[in-house]
RNA sequence: GCCCCCAUCGUCUAGUGGCCCAGGACGAAGCCCUCUCAAGGCUUAAACCGGGAUUCGAAUUCCCGUGGGGGCACCA
């Protein structure tokens, strides 16, 4: 079976930080391309320039470079069907928007934003849906074009068809029947001189050969029109795909900013330029949205090669799905086990040199083995395993306490293990477990009381890796004295 | 208020008229393993929103409710 390759657009705003929401559709749009041999292609929607932030363009394609979902066309790299700004093509859509008028379905408006305001509040005085009122679609075309010449502010208006029915397709959802009287002679052109989203984002699709377009499901209102504006120019539509949109973790309610607050401090984000920070993969991040909207029967856990194979377009689902972290920390933690230890190296080293720790290479590699199962986010490597490149560890005292044990039992139960090591030609765990176990045996303690203190003595911590791999990599003379250190915290109390 | 969309375990979902007393995954509970914490193995609880209709037969089709979501800008 040969498929038509599908050209896919991811179509931003830069207003504000890039988010899951736009990650996952990327994730579909590459699928997509990818899968028929098409492509995927980056354009920035930038129209409202009051909205505009600096820097969320940088944003959105450095987020796309973490995520590893390279685009073939876009604004930083160029392509046959550029610009891929939308600023960057007025002249384009001025030239659409003439041919609009031209043929009738479109007209200059020249009401003030003041007389719209007072319509609008006549209208909801009188119960009415709010909407133009077509002051201006009757208007003369040579007057119209005699005000616009004498310098008059103006705007251009669709003329959407009064009667009928507008039935558009979704490839979710199937048809989409809405009446036209419900429909609004909406925007196309701004006072700005720029267009709307509804006339840039069809004009751009057509102009840049899209053949499916993924977007979220609160374009499904304005669904209509851009269907009625792409067959007043007579185009071809593309396939129409309305992804639904991320509830919160309560499932009530769309992701606002408070929760995304909330959500922070509980050390999650949704949003693409803290995952890395958190300590989220890439491959996590990426297996986990892409299941929220998306039905796969078995296997859940993928790599993006693996979705490949399994993705269609037809196995997207329409409603809304909460967000559920708890999700996102399973696929991280799996995908990094998955992960080979010099790559996994090659990830943990920037944490625990944020960490300001002396990062031994070979000591790395060692310890990956050991703490890799227990990692379910990436910085989690500091918890784990931060005492691996330490000098000195520096145990509460308490900790150093066996259960069942005082501070001075304690101190003996070091104290003999100290010696049984020292006693050993090397402390690697064949010849460091079975004397300590025959001490336990004999002395009628349980493993945990002294396994328990060498693990505080030796790494600092209470919970840490397998005590013996862990005291390995340390190295002899270090344990030691580490142990020796611990006495004498014991022995001070 | 009006319009549009959605509806299977708590959550994400499989399911396209008989294979379903509904499958998987997260989470939860229990057991095993065990030097802590994990990982792993086994097991358990947990859902077709309600009502009609079509049909020999409906989670699956249709209608009506109900619930949830989205939209009603010179924002995208």
């Amino acid at each position: 079976m040969s498929v038509k390759p599908a050209r896919t657009r991811l179509a931003p705003s830069p207003t504000g930080h890039m988010h899951l929401g736009t990650a996952r559709v990327a994730l579909y749009d590459y699928l997509l391309a990818k899968k028929t041999g098409g492509q995927f292609i980056l354009r920035i929607e930038d129209t409202d320039v009051s909205r505009t932030v600096p820097g969320a363009e940088q944003e959105i394609i450095d987020g796309l470079r973490w995520l590893g979902l390279p685009y073939d066309e876009g604004p930083d790299i160029g392509g046959a069907y550029g610009p891929y700004r939308q600023t960057d093509r007025r002249e384009i859509y001025r030239a659409h928007i003439h041919t609009l008028v031209n043929g009738g379905h479109a007209y200059p408006c020249f009401c003030t934003p003041e007389r719209l305001e007072s319509v609008r509040q006549e209208q909801q005085k009188r119960k009415e849906n709010p909407h133009y009122d077509g002051a201006c679609r009757t208007l003369d075309p040579d007057q119209a074009a005699r005000r616009i010449a004498n310098g008059e502010k103006y705007i251009v208006r669709f003329k959407m068809p009064r009667e009928g029915t507008t039935i558009a397709h979704d490839h979710l959802r199937g048809e989409i029947k809405t009446e036209n009287s419900q429909l609004n002679d909406y925007v196309l052109l701004k006072t700005d001189g720029l267009p709307t989203y509804h006339l840039a984002a069809i004009v751009d699709d057509h102009e840049m050969g899209i053949t499916h377009v993924l977007r979220g499901s609160e374009w499904l209102g304005t669904f209509p029109l851009h269907v009625n504006i792409i067959r007043a120019f007579g185009w071809e539509e593309p396939t129409w795909i309305h992804l639904s949109v991320f509830l919160k973790p309560s499932g009530k309610g769309k992701m606002s900013k408070r929760e995304a607050a909330v959500a922070i401090k509980d050390g999650y984000s949704i949003f693409i330029k803290d995952m890395q920070d958190l300590g989220f993969t890439p491959e996590g991040v990426l297996n986990w949205s892409a299941l929220m909207g998306w039905g796969v029967a078995e296997d859940d856990v993928m790599t993006v090669p693996q979705m490949l194979e399994r993705f269609t377009i037809d196995s997207l689902t329409p409603s809304p799905a909460a967000i559920n972290f708890q999700k996102l920390d399973h696929f991280n933690a799996t995908h990094i086990r998955l992960f080979t230890t010099q790559d996994l190296a090659a990830r943990l080293k920037p944490y625990f040199i944020r960490e300001g720790l002396n990062v031994k290479d070979d000591v790395l590699l060692q310890m990956i083995p050991l703490i890799r199962e227990r990692l379910v986010t990436l910085d989690d490597c500091i918890s784990f395993g931060a005492f691996f490149f330490k000098d000195e560890v520096a145990p509460i005292p308490e900790d150093l306490i066996a259960k069942g044990l005082d501070a001075k039992q304690s101190a003996q139960v070091a104290q003999r293990a100290y010696q049984i090591l020292a006693a050993q030609p090397t402390i690697s765990h064949e010849a460091c477990e079975p004397p300590l176990r025959a001490y336990i045996e004999e002395s009628g303690l349980n493993a945990n009381q002294v396994f328990g203190i060498l693990r505080v003595a030796a790494t600092g911590q209470k919970v840490s890796p397998p005590l013996f791999e862990s005291m390995e990599i340390i190295g002899r003379e270090k344990c030691l004295q580490r142990i020796k250190n611990a006495i004498e915290i014991l022995e001070k109390r």
